[in-house]
DNA sequence: TACATTTGCTTAAACGTTTAAGCAAATATA
DNA sequence: TATATTTGCTTAAACGTTTAAGCAAATGTA
């Protein structure tokens, strides 16, 4: 009763050759016919074979899967970048698997045991704001498998990484706020521990000292970037007695958010408060006002990944070092900061 | 130089005992005394061992792995669904490999291949706008696999099928509309040939025989409810002679489209023209105004969608009948529609 | 013609598990 | 005490491939 998979083994009997003569003749092997290979393929046409998979990754060692690791996959940027990996990795004969940290350390160490149990031949990641422990990463390292970060990566685990130049585009966006004007510039910033979040509040602060603007603390916070944080925050900033004059937020979501807690409070956007996110999210070109944000080329960073990962894939022994790539990220400009077009 | 994983065997070598005895001590085989039970686990954890799922999945026949196929997974509904699914479906020692169809046929099939190579115990999709041809699924089907549908479903396959109540909630999205006193309520569909739209599109139809409403066909247009689609057709509308005061949106994504236009042209919503969508989308909230639309329970619907695949898990010989589950949706009222709120 | 090389296959082992069958020793049953 | 049952393992085959080694026939070379 129970359907019975077609195997290399039936093309055999079928054909009167040995199963080795069928799997060469399908992997086009030189040393056998055009004549058996013909034959061959026209069988396991005809009875519908599907190659097992299972079979021939125990056999080779290779499962031709990669994993990645996103911290979640309903934003455009990690859904766009995993788009983009999966396209250059299909052509070359990979399929991916996709696992979520939702930015929890434990889910992203699951995700690792899982995908190290499906004996992925990689591994791409984009760590979760929750990571600080590198220990479930070395043990990817430990195991030989090729590790490529993005985004969110790591340099104390020399592996590839691939990103943008986040402190010149922090730098960048403050000479901006600048340039129109504004003089008290806040950044609703993420975590510093993480590299990224780090580099961004560091163009923030030298860009600040560079135009001889105040450094005050409470101009400075860190956060989750969600909606949420950035709604506390951008109401924390409005607490303040002297009010600053441009908030640059590290992230679109909290910039979001930020953007509602202005809009309830009618302040408005850019005359009292310039507002700047960071990740241009298709939001920012949504809402009311449009939100300047910096455009990240998730496109490119999803392929250099996926490059990345290639380059090991013949390697008996892989042997990683730190690698990185880094994309000039490039600001857009839109009403949320732009006082100058005002004037005109 | 290569490193070599640790195998069942090096652990049964270490306490002199079988191959086959480790496996069972290891799956706690009644037959295998407590004590050998104790020294395997130990011996294991010693030498790190990691069973290799490749080898347990090619000879038990069971991979362990549930392949989700979504038309995209940038949207909260489908990123929800997928998550919950995950989360039901790793209780129970399965992991899920997610692709994305991004609303192409020819990508669908595609995934379909990828996921039966490799060789996954049951597959979880959303169709693609595109999909009229039913043959990959019949395939899928034709394997003894499970095959579960949600959300973009055909009964045509009689399979699971996890959905909303379309009709009603499209009937009593235009009862809200009539309610808040228009008369002339247009609807920006999907393609009629999805089940789902079709049955928005009758829900919408009969609500305004019921109501006495015209139904005039320039007001009833099919799309594939992107952004741009929501653009144009509401474009399409307002160049009508006689404009509607309503806009019912199949899609969140078009309504926001739509939204933009008719900000751009400075129509008044919802006194001049009023604006509701489907699908409960995070931005449907953060917009300006906020947009009435209709919740789709994703988190149920992933859960028992991956409530329905796990019905299968035991059986040797599946046998699938069309088996709806049917939730009632949610209509969550905003500023968008909500002209007795601007009377009080 | 004699030998070397190439062609086209076969045989058999291997990848790391699981599992049916079997067997000896220990324990239970009458 | 003799027999039946249970316990705790072993042996060997199997899952569907890939691949190293080998061999006979065909073809090439001198």
């Amino acid at each position: 009763m129970k359907k019975k998979k077609t195997t290399i083994k039936d093309i055999a009997n079928v054909l009167n050759i040995s199963a080795a003569a069928v799997s060469k003749a399908l992997h086009d092997d030189t040393r056998i016919s055009d004549k058996t290979k013909k034959a061959v393929k026209q069988v396991a046409e005809n009875l519908n074979y599907q190659p097992n998979h299972l079979a021939s990754a125990l056999r080779s060692g290779k499962s031709k899967l990669v994993g990645v690791i996103v911290p979640r996959t309903n934003s455009n940027f990690f859904s766009s970048v995993l788009q983009n990996i999966e396209e250059v990795l299909n052509k070359k004969g990979y399929n991916i698997i996709i696992t979520q940290s939702n930015e929890s350390y434990k889910k992203e160490c699951d995700n690792i045991d899982t995908l190290l149990f499906t004996q992925v031949d990689g591994i791409i990641a984009s760590m979760a704001n929750e990571t600080v422990d590198l220990s479930y990463y070395e043990k990817v390292k430990s195991k030989g498998i090729p590790l490529i970060l993005f985004d969110r990566g790591e340099n104390d685990l020399n592996v590839d990484y691939i990103g943008i130049n986040d402190y010149e585009s922090s730098h960048s966006i403050v000479e901006h706020l600048v340039n129109n004007g504004c003089k008290r510039i806040a950044h609703i910033g993420g975590y510093k521990r993480t590299r990224i979040f780090n580099n961004r509040i560091r163009g923030y602060i030298d860009a600040l000292k560079k135009y001889n603007l105040p450094l005050d603390t409470e101009l400075l916070t860190e956060s989750g970037l969600t909606i949420k944080d950035g709604r506390e925050m951008m109401q924390q900033l409005l607490n303040l007695k002297e009010r600053p004059d441009a908030v640059y937020v590290a992230g679109d979501y909290a910039a979001l958010g930020a953007l509602q807690v202005l809009n309830e409070n009618n302040i408005k956007i850019p005359e009292e408060i310039a507002l700047v996110g960071f990740g241009n999210e298709p939001f920012t070109d949504m809402v009311t006002p449009r939100i300047t944000s910096v455009k990240q080329h998730s496109e490119e960073i999803g392929k250099q990944a996926a490059l990345a990962f290639l380059k090991y894939n013949k390697d008996e022994v892989v042997h990683q070092t730190l690698n990185k790539i880094i994309l000039n990220a490039e600001l857009i400009v839109r009403d949320s900061s732009n006082k100058k077009a005002l004037l005109n």
